[in-house]
Parts: C-alpha cells; sequence; structure tokens
DNA sequence: GTGCGGCGTCAGGGATCCGTCAAAGGCCCC
DNA sequence: GGGGCCTTTGACGGATCCCTGACGCCGCAC
C-alpha cells in the first residue's frame, strides 16, 4: 500500500470515538483522538493526518467551522459523521469542504471503504512508476493502455483487470485464488475456467507467438507470473 | 527545488525580526521584514513574498486585520506567530486564512520546517500549469475558460465539472465512481448515465469528430481519460 | 497402451455497456 | 406568468463483452 494510513477522528463521544479508533488499527490505520473542534484543529496541523473523521455534533464549536477552520490551509479529506437523517447539513458540510459524509449508525465497513475512497481521490498528486516496458509491449498502467511495438492494442475491462493484476505482480508467481479474488470478486475463488480463457486472449493479443509466451507464463497447478 | 525561497517576517520587536532574519539568511531564505502592520502589507504587495511570518501582537493594527487585508487579493501561505498559550485566537487566525501557527517561545527549526512546509502545500495550488493546450482545444483551468481553434466554446457548469476533473488528471485513467463524487456529490456512486450524457455533450462540443473522439476517451467499464 | 487430469482453444448466445435522442421537470431571470 | 437554459430521466439500437460448454492436446502414472 503505498498510500497514507493516518486518521484522525474528532469526536466527542468517548465511547465511539474508542470503538473507532480500536476498529480502524483493526485495519491499519494509525489513529489520532480528539474530543473537541479546538483539539481537532490543533490535531489536523501537528498530526497531519491523511484523512479526517469529524463528527458534526461537537460542544465546543459547529461541526462546520471545524472544516471550514482545516480547509483554510489543507486540503486533507475529510468525512463527515452526522447523526441527522435529513441531508440539509450534510449540503452545508460538503459546501464547507467536506469530501464524503456518512450518516449514523453506520457500518464500519461502509466508513473503511469512504475512508480508502477518500485517501485514494487524494493520491493522484504523487504518482509511482506506472509504465512497464516488457520488450516489444508498454504498459501505461496510469493511462490504462497497452502498446505492442507502438501500435495500440485494445484490452476488454476484464483482459486489463487480469494484466493489471499480473504486471503489478511482474517478475513474481501470482497464486489463481489470488487472480480470480482480485479480477472477478471475492466469491470467484473456484472459477479457474476463467484464467485459462483469459490469459489465452491476452496471450493472443500481446505476445508474437501465442503457442510459446514470453511475458504471460503458466506455473500449472498453482498461477500465472508476467515477466517483462 | 523548484519553489519560492522569498520570506516576509512582520514583527515589531526589532530584535527578534533581527534574529529571525539572520537565521532565515543562513538557511537560504530572502528576507524582508516590516516593523509594523500596514508595512507588512505595503511589503507583502511589493516584495511578493513566498511565504509570510505574521507576528499577531503589532502595535498599530490587529494581527488579524493583517491576515485578512492579505488574504483580500492574495494565497501567499501566511505562519503566524503569537505569544498566547490557549488556542482561541489560534482558530480565529486560521478562520481568518492564515495557514500555520507558531507559539512563542519557538525552535527555530520548528519554524523552518513549517515554513518548508507552508510553501510546499502551495505549490500545487499556484504552480501547476493553469491553461492546458490539447490539439486545437485551450483550456485555462483558471479562468474556467475554453477555446477551440480560437473559438470561445460555452459550457454549463455540469460540463466545466466533468471537463475540469478529467483535465486535471490528462493522461490518467478516471474511474467512474471518482468522477460522479467529484462532479455530482459522495451520493451519486451509481447514477453512470449522467457520465454518458455529459461525455456525450463535451464531445460534440470539444471534438471535432464527436464519433471517433481524440481527447475524451472512454475506458469501457471503468471510466474515462482525457488525453492532450 | 491406456486412462486421467490440467491446460489451451474455440464458438455462440445472453447479458452488459456505451452512445444517442427526446422529453419532462426545475430554476432563474425577464 | 412565461421563456430559456440546464439537469435529470428513460428508452432504444448497436456494438462489445462475459460466460459456458465442448473438444483436443500434452504430460504423467500405471
Amino acid at each position: 500500500m503505498t498510500g497514507g494510513n493516518r486518521v484522525l477522528v474528532v469526536d466527542d463521544d468517548a465511547g465511539l470515538a474508542r470503538a473507532l479508533a480500536i476498529n480502524l488499527r483493526a485495519h491499519g490505520w494509525e489513529v489520532t483522538v480528539a474530543g473537541t473542534g479546538a483539539a481537532g484543529l490543533d490535531a489536523a496541523a501537528s498530526a497531519r493526518p491523511d484523512v479526517v473523521v469529524l463528527d458534526l455534533g461537537l460542544p465546543d464549536m459547529p461541526g462546520l467551522d471545524v472544516v471550514a477552520g482545516i480547509r483554510g490551509w489543507s486540503r486533507v479529506p475529510i468525512v463527515v459523521l452526522s447523526a441527522r437523517q435529513l441531508g440539509e447539513d450534510k449540503v452545508d458540510a460538503l459546501d464547507a469542504g467536506a469530501d464524503d459524509y456518512v450518516t449514523k449508525p453506520f457500518a464500519m465497513n461502509e466508513l473503511l471503504a469512504r475512508l480508502r475512497a477518500a485517501v485514494r481521490r487524494a493520491q493522484p498528486a504523487e504518482a509511482d512508476e506506472p509504465v512497464v516496458e516488457a520488450g516489444e509491449l508498454i504498459i501505461d498502467l496510469a493511462r490504462r493502455t497497452v502498446t505492442r511495438s507502438g501500435r495500440a492494442v485494445r484490452l476488454s475491462p476484464t483482459e486489463w483487470g487480469l494484466l493489471e493484476v499480473l504486471v503489478r505482480n511482474r517478475g513474481r508467481m501470482v497464486g489463481r485464488q489470488q487472480l480470480l479474488h482480485d479480477v472477478w470478486g471475492p466469491s470467484y475463488s473456484s472459477e479457474t475456467n476463467y484464467l485459462r480463457v483469459y490469459s489465452a486472449q491476452l496471450r493472443r493479443k500481446l505476445e508474437a507467438d501465442p503457442a510459446h509466451p514470453r511475458h504471460i507464463l503458466t506455473h500449472p497447478g498453482a498461477g500465472y507470473r508476467f515477466e517483462v
């Protein structure tokens, strides 16, 4: 995981804050907790979190002022927690500069997903090395394009998904279950037919001699490997 | 270092200002000093600093008025110095538009670090090229204008929102969910109809041949990409 | 030689997705 | 109240894609 993993939780409800902290830490986040808006502004400046979880119902100051205060000097993503069912203050929060909102009660998985999404959206400033060269192939992971000997290759969504997982793990064998999980989803752990069909389609489009592939190699009974 | 190295110090304490200037120059900064709020506003306009260090305890005018005065026409980062330990006027300063806050007494290294951070944060906002050329298109992100072969193109707010997200991520595919989130809001993660309608409208206005677009490309099942 | 399991190949039908169009509804300004 | 622009919604055709099942090939064990 290249992205950040520091989260600031601003919530005056000590019990909820503690539960959040435990759950977030269990999922790999480094958690800072602030119990008031003022402390939240402090912590946002000093702890430099990658994302902020902000409960709007703070005792010392309006939650929207906290949003505005942080937005005055930082573009860190802010996910707002709100008890209100009606959407009025959601709109206000978004106008003030929040990135997303979750209404209480909420499922922990939903919050985790929204945090990941918020951090991912904030990422694109820092790009790793997204272009891979493999012989006559050039694979641009950011652009989502493949060229073979200078000519663009059209890939279907699933073909690209499979290629992307293989290329991101280039030089290493990727197990069949991981491939199926990453490309098709969590519940496709045994449909190895898919891998046969799509590895063949990729080879037909990418390999000079599909019968003797040089990039997409098979590990019988185990998985596949992409070699540059 | 691409960023700037000019700092304006606004402080009525001549001794402290001199010590700051010596230290800052020793670390490569080009320093301007102003002893009053009025002189500070003047210098901020004439010296065009990359960052301002502002002591709140000025004799001639409230420090926050200096912050507001500068913010009226410039987004230069402002780091506030204050003797107060309590955080109340910290919030006020951040609300007024200050970027960071240091309480006296402070370690020189801390101030230096915060100045570097403030300049670094300010970079992407102003330093990125706000005018993008893509073939016969000229897109000015700051002025929110588009011209095609020299003729202005009128875009609706939503059309512009979509184009802006794509152009800011030019050369990278932007996922459908991110587009919907950034243009329509957090709760529109599945309304892919919008993308179909508005990408078509943009193409009709921007592409020479909307049927074979050269700038606004589709990645089926995934998202869209803007190519210069 | 024979059986067996795993992999590669192929083709077709149902499902999905995109681009397109048109019309209804909302909003603001006149 | 009326008109114009904008957003939203729904429906449709066409192209593409995904899944499925069957078959052939190869290597291995017996």
